[in-house]
DNA sequence: CTCGTTGTAACTAAAATAGTTACAATGAGG
DNA sequence: CCTCATTGTAACTATTTTAGTTACAACGAG
């Protein structure tokens, strides 16, 4: 299964208000350029807005960033957009037969060791800012 | 979104035949062991017999180890039973707009990133075997 | 006050998961 | 050679999640 597209788009958006920052973007134009519904886009917005990276309003004077791009790494959008709980990425099938050795056993036992995974992978995501992001696109376009 | 349990199924399927060698276990008994249908059991021990883990056969003769436990990483289980396909952890939004600076570069360059980090959450499946495992579940009952 | 946009509810379609029933195919042991 | 337990597999179900859509009330800026 896979990790869902919420968090690639999540950035995107946040990449686009940067990258556009003398436009009041709306969210039919971030669609646009994300090439999916509006809708989904003011979804987005509204938990990018709850973690305060963002403010919008009604009307038609556009979105904002509120915090620095170099203060935000990928996996604070991760965490935003909650896409994985904490210390769920695998799904680990419970009640097992506790009357079994293995049983009674295997599931804590791989608990810790796919959480050390887990956290293995969101390490890298913590890496990286937006702001390195950014960058890369405007490299890319000289 | 979480990654299937068909995995930590899968690992104590194997650790389970280990450690009850002396037994010719049917999918019943497993399930039983795993509090799950047989059915659910028999399919995944297909996944382990195509990639050579296991060996079994109609009648009443059991399931055998084909192979040693340690010559198997959690990772090689990961990947006999499909729970994530070969750098997908993550879903990428595709057709973004192609017109649009973000949108003609972000997919590209956040697919790198999250290959790395998809790597790294598998390199900590590698660094573990199933003999370490069983080991442990031993250990937890003198 | 108007108009455009946001926020949100409600719905849909598609996909994946995990479990269940049912049964033909098969192999081992008597 | 026959029986019987078990496997392998198809077919179906319920549940959950995703991603997209329609619709519209609420709201803020000008």
């Amino acid at each position: 299964m896979k990790i869902s597209s919420r968090f690639t788009v999540a950035v995107h958006i946040l990449a686009l208000i940067k990258i556009e920052k003398n436009y009041a973007l709306t969210s039919n134009q971030i669609a646009e350029s994300v090439n999916t519904n509006p809708v989904v886009i003011r979804r987005l917005m509204g938990k990018l807005k709850k973690v305060g990276f963002i403010e919008t309003s009604h009307g038609n004077s556009g979105v904002k960033l509120l915090k620095s791009l170099d203060e935000i790494t990928l996996f604070d959008v991760y965490k935003a957009v909650e896409v994985v709980e904490q210390g769920r990425l695998f799904q680990i099938h419970e009640d097992t037969n506790i009357d079994c050795t293995v049983g009674a056993n295997i599931q804590i036992l791989l608990e810790v060791i796919l959480k050390n995974a887990q956290d293995a992978m969101e390490t890298v995501l913590k890496s990286v800012t937006l702001e390195n992001i950014v960058n890369k696109i405007l490299v890319n376009n000289g």
